[in-house]
DNA sequence: GTGTTGCGATGCAATTTTTGCACATCCCTT
DNA sequence: AAGGGATGTGCAAAAATTGCATCGCAACAC
């Protein structure tokens, strides 16, 4: 788009905080690029760039100017899907910033799904801990979030919410694996594994244990929920993971997707349900494509949790 | 702003229908605009426009484009005048369409406050009648519409609503210049001069007269109230207006504002008060130098008719 | 019919803008 | 004090844009 060149390039030498590396990334020569950012600040009537000796860094004009540019890029990406959807193809491209849990088999699975219908749409999937997908949606580099804790940021548009039960993952032959609900006090003493301190599994499950004052044995925490999952295959632990996580047999109760870890519900007495949200950037238009897989995401997760979904 | 030539090319085109026109009104050749144009479609990978023996039209993507085209202009000046702000100065472009009843003087007066203040910041004022306001703020041509009239269509914020109850306007030697409270059948057999048919305040009464089933003697229609106004200095004649078209005396009054000619209240029973109607296009963020004039008019307004103001 | 008019599209030469190179200048780091 | 990395600038080459003349097409007038 050639009318977007010089935006474009405002946002790159933004983000790269240099002019030069934004040079080599869009692959023109610095002086060229810089002359540019001199030309628009001249139209602007005013720099949007402070000069330091270790690059360059955007002022408080730049920060209007490039969060409007941000916004127009997403803006035009809109309308070109739904220019493209006119003519019978759904195109576009849909960015995801997500948590592992939901990236393990949900997404793949909606992505699948998607793709077998529209062909010509392209993805983008981000796994994000904490309030990173929140920040990306803003910076415009994402274009829906799902995150399993509370939503802080009041620029989140959340479209649906799904309560989740947090899981004990174990080897069957775990001593706990005979027991339908497993009760918080019954993993003292157990040795356990625990999500990374961003997660919202995490999160809740040491709330829980502060308000009750126990402790659990905790000897390994990581980000990969496939790691710690694959790991309770060679050590009697315990492990935590929510349903969107996991995967749902025939007769609908979850499993874990390993073959020889089971997963058992813990009691809602003890660690209550959290919250995944799903949303997008309050105030922005999706793009034809981004609004639809949105909506199937929604009506997946209706049809999975009939119960715990709220809009 | 150069990033933008093209957009506004292509707006322009799509106002004036012809490739010509426009690039007479741009002042460059038909050739180059057109190439532009080919290259932009091209881009986008779809025409915008349709050819026609008598110029060009838009097409379904064109309309799609071009209304992304204007809401990203609309959204830059908001940019602007938000960066200008930074520097202290306001400046600013603010357009306002009205009914000509606001334009006489109450716009004046605010406009003239708001400048005294903020000498950077230049106004267009555009009259339109029925809902030309409402369109025009669709299509960016506008920022701000007062309008007295029902809303019709849904993009239209409002901000404030202003309660207008029906004045009939009198040269003060007529005989119904004694009483306070003009009643409708008090009029009939007077000859009475009426807005014209799009006016609101010509629907109110209207609309009163069929419900009671009488009829004035009208001889005179016009869309200036000006032109009725003094009219009425050389012929007993009623006419009617609502107080934000009239002046106010020191006493709190509502008075023409023309020597000779006097303003009574025209009964709340027999013509309901009509609604005048302030806000801006739904969803827009609108520039600082916009809001606060905005701002202002509300709460003159509100200081103005306290009782009769709704947000 | 036929000529005329007004429309958008196109080939080509002139012109303007953009680019890349070499180098200046500034400021922090070592 | 020197070195390295940053942005800014003069100048020639390259690329894009423009204007002119002209084409093809459809509608209108006579």
């Amino acid at each position: 788009m050639r009318f977007m060149t010089n935006l474009r390039f405002i946002d790159t030498v933004a983000r790269e905080r240099s002019i030069r590396k934004a040079a080599d990334k869009l692959a023109i020569t610095s002086t060229a690029l810089n002359r540019r950012i001199l030309q628009v600040e001249d139209e602007i009537g005013q720099p949007l760039f402070e000069r330091l000796p270790s690059g360059v860094r955007l002022n408080t004009a730049g920060e209007i100017f490039v969060q409007h540019i941000r916004s127009q890029m997403a803006d035009l990406a809109r309308v070109q899907s739904q220019i493209a959807d006119l003519s019978g193809i759904r195109r576009g491209h849909i960015r995801i910033a997500s948590g592992a849990d939901a990236l393990r088999y949900f997404l793949p699975e909606m992505v699948a799904t998607y793709r077998r219908d529209h062909p010509a749409v392209t993805f983008e999937l981000t796994r994000c801990h904490g309030d990173i997908g929140e920040a990306s949606l803003l910076s415009m580099d994402t274009d829906i979030a799902l995150n399993f804790a509370p939503v802080k940021a009041s620029h989140f548009q959340v479209m649906a919410t799904v309560k989740q039960q947090i899981y004990c993952l174990m080897n069957e032959g775990h001593p706990l694996a005979k027991r339908d609900v497993i009760r918080l006090r019954d993993c003292i003493g157990h040795p356990a594994i625990l999500p990374s301190t961003q997660s919202g599994i995490r999160q809740l499950v040491d709330s829980a244990l502060i308000r009750r004052n126990l402790e659990l044995s905790t000897f390994l925490e990581s980000d990969s929920f496939e790691f710690m999952q694959n790991y309770l295959l060679y050590e009697e632990a315990l492990s935590f993971q929510i349903p969107i996580g996991l995967t749902t047999t025939a007769d609908g109760t979850v499993a874990s997707g390993v073959a020889g870890i089971v997963a058992r519900p813990v009691d809602l007495v003890d660690v209550p349900a959290g919250v995944m949200h799903i949303g997008y950037l309050k105030g922005r238009v999706l793009p034809v494509a981004v609004a639809k897989f949105l909506d199937d995401v929604i009506q997946q997760v209706q049809k999975r949790y009939p119960e715990d979904v709220g809009l």
